[in-house]
DNA sequence: ACTAAATTGTGTACTTTATACACATTATCT
DNA sequence: AGATAATGTGTATAAAGTACACAATTTAGT
């Protein structure tokens, strides 16, 4: 590798070949994604999880992950391993983190790129046949193989953020819910619990709920109103930012 | 690799040994890291290219980044690349996101993984020997090599996030500022104007920010008074999160 | 020494947004 | 028919954001 010393500066003189052989040597490293998945179901936030099959992690889950393929783009990987486990190709989908901890996995290095994303538990219900996969609850979760933890905590807190700034909620809902619904999902990730007028205010307020004239069916009580959420009207509305505040 | 289908999902019965050839085998990539280095000069928000190297983007600049080692970890590898260029080891990094388009590179298959960090250019003037290294205003740039122009962007949309919820500001300012100057990354960062009263007003309420009881100097006008921001109290009263905004 | 130029430092009125809070209505279940 | 459980609705108060002007301090120029 080509590099000269200026004042203990480098000076950038590699060329294309001495970069491609760099490249091509064992300067190699594994790749992989792992996926968070979310769903939203019993008024819970709940994670997908795999038991894990390795036996020094015997007993623990996982996330679902698969090595990347030096042919495959990085979502593609993401992408797959979503339409393995859980049927569905049109999800929601985030980059987290990237993570590369010298000795995070057992089998050598293998940095992984880690992804989050939101279903519709009502969508796939039925496709979870694997009986190695399970829904956890988020806030019951200690350990996971692996430092799959780590990208747990990562990912859920970027969920808390990034739910109070997009409207990314209804991706774990069905494209009709009540209003109820659409709070218990903001209470279920932000693990708080808000005021039901102010709530129906704010979200009427912003104007982007489009009242199906429907109502909720086989409730044991009265019946509210179904909403739609209108992307388009969001895209052309979105906010820009707002100001400081730390 | 064994695979077993059932109704078309993944069992998930790879034994380690077959993962382990799986990640030594030629399934691997080569990673490298990438960094924008922001500075604040000249009341305007800059970031530190180098003139690229590859025929290929001949004559056009790109970010700092290097290939990572397979023994390295990733943040080892943005610092030892901060260090290498400007001289600095304690700097605000954060990474940003990882990119593997397939043919990003020409030099074959390199997924990137994107860091920006904050300087203080007053820190390192002198270190910048290495005539190929330039300071660019950042609203100036309208192409990089490679992808890079893509990982600016987002680097930048990314500090204009985090700017606004984090005290990150300070980071590209000396120790001592003044309200001014802090206003000044304020605006520079965010593209905009803001109202000074106000802007006043809303730091010292606040109240991280402490008066070391200094003035400026060497300013042709009436000096101001010079702040520390006290982190440590940051730290303590730091706030959770506040509502639905978007 | 005086003046002009530039910038600091300060407060108040107004607007917008957030919060706290209660009761009548509609449906189901027994 | 009555009990239960949730929906749907408005107002008063508090907090935060925005708009805005003038006197004081220092340097630079004459």
């Amino acid at each position: 590798m080509a590099k000269t010393k200026t004042n203990g500066q480098l000076k950038n003189i590699k060329t294309l070949s001495a970069i491609q052989s760099e490249v091509k040597s064992i300067n190699r490293i594994a790749l992989s994604v792992d996926c968070v998945i979310f769903g939203f179901d019993e008024n819970k936030l709940k994670v997908l999880l795999i038991r894990s099959d390795l036996k020094k992690f015997q007993s623990k889950w996982s996330l679902l992950g698969d090595l990347v393929d030096p042919k495959e783009e990085l979502d593609s990987a993401a992408i797959r391993i979503l339409k393995q486990r859980t049927g569905l190709d049109d999800v929601y989908l985030e980059q987290v983190k990237t993570l590369g901890s010298l000795n995070r996995h057992p089998a050598g290095r293998v940095v992984t790129v880690a992804y989050y994303s939101l279903i519709n538990i009502q969508h796939h219900k039925l496709q979870i046949l694997d009986n190695e996969l399970h829904w956890h609850d988020v806030n019951d979760i200690s350990e996971l193989a692996f430092d799959h933890k780590q990208i747990l905590d990562t990912s859920y807190e970027q969920l808390q953020r990034r739910v109070q700034e997009h409207p990314l909620a209804f991706s774990l809902l069905p494209k009709k819910f009540s209003l109820r619904e659409l709070q218990n999902v903001y209470e279920a990730i932000l693990d708080t619990k808000m005021d039901r007028r102010n709530f129906r205010k704010k979200f009427f307020a912003m104007d982007f709920l489009v009242d199906i004239e429907q109502m909720e069916q086989d409730v044991p009580h009265r019946p509210g109103k179904l909403y739609n959420f209108n992307y388009n009207k969001y895209e052309k509305k979105k906010k820009k930012w707002v100001g400081i505040d730390f």
